[in-house]
DNA sequence: CTTTATCTACCTATCGATAGATAGATAAAT
DNA sequence: ATTTATCTATCTATCGATAGGTAGATAAAG
């Protein structure tokens, strides 16, 4: 029994799998719905507008990388080993020369995007800042530590450089860096 | 006597401004050529197609970042000096909420950039690379220091960051933590 | 006269989006 | 059980807007 797999999910991973190769503005719906075998019109049926699309791709991107966190939090890790399966979700993101983080370009093209897809930018930046600060407040000290934004902007700059040199190096070192702090 | 400005370096100009904004497919020739006061099929005498424009952008851009750098050489600065005055470079190009670096934004595009306009985003970062080089050459250690792509790949995310979070905090943070590492 | 730089006018391709038709599933009414 | 109505998901066909790009006229400068 092959589970069927319903279309707007189909949209929602073939659009995700192009805007995180070329950028949102550079994804249209021919593309996403020759991708899923469907006609462009039919992707309206789903998402009445290319703002609903990006919408529902940041939001379903923030709630699974939310949910990963939290999976994260039930194997109760030490602060250390929290970071390094934190800095483990971006990596995952990361394929060299085609693909990084939804966040990543979204929030490099942010100010030619519809509001509330910037919106849902902030928010998954937002769930990862208080994330990582519930972390820190588990330390003794967070003295020479890098600040939660400060984290989230090193690997999603190492990302951004690593796919357009396609190179790992800035990403490996900015991992490294980061994880150096935690004892 | 006030200078004329050549009309294409008014383009060039105009286009800089608004892809460090919105991204270079976000930009359309009747945009910029609306901003100069021409017809967008007058741009075109200048630049053939959109990919000359882009290539221009990014190769005039990188002169002018190339200049500037071989300027901070003159100074003979200290290592830290010459970080310092590296950073400022960067810094200058941020304005939050609407402007980055535009090979910031260009490299989170470049998959979908044409090709000679991505290259010249490699070689933009190779200046960089290059010059920074040469910088810990003169380092008696370069131990606990950022790698060079490492120094860029973090100033670029936390431009982009801070762009689209709308505050300094994460460009602060980066430009602190690079320079704290020279002695 | 040629070159330079711009214009008007237009082209083709594609964009996001809409309208209307259709086929199949579901459900309620008779 | 049959009919009627509604819902779901897709299609075809088309819209107006805009994209990048081209052709040819024009006017000024050398």
């Amino acid at each position: 029994m092959s589970e069927t797999i319903p279309m707007r999910d189909q949209i929602l991973s073939a659009a995700e799998k192009r805007v995180r190769a070329v950028g949102f503005n550079a994804v249209s719906f021919r593309d996403v719905a020759s991708d899923v075998g469907i006609k462009s019109s039919s992707i309206h049926y789903h998402f009445p507008q290319k703002e609903d699309l990006g919408v529902h791709l940041v939001t379903g991107y923030r709630e699974r990388f939310q949910a990963r966190l939290q999976m994260i939090d039930r194997r109760s890790p030490s602060p250390r080993e929290a970071i390094q399966a934190f800095i483990l979700l971006y990596d995952e993101a990361l394929v060299i020369g085609s693909s990084v983080c939804l966040c990543a370009i979204l929030s490099a093209e942010a100010n030619s995007l519809p509001e509330r897809v910037a919106t849902g930018i902030r928010d998954f930046f937002t769930v990862n800042v208080d994330w990582l600060c519930k972390v820190h407040d588990r330390m003794d000290s967070t003295a020479g530590l890098f600040a939660p934004l400060e984290i989230i902007a090193a690997l999603e700059g190492a990302m951004i450089v690593s796919s357009a040199m396609k190179t790992r190096e800035a990403f490996d070192a900015a991992a490294k860096r980061i994880l150096a702090t935690y004892i």
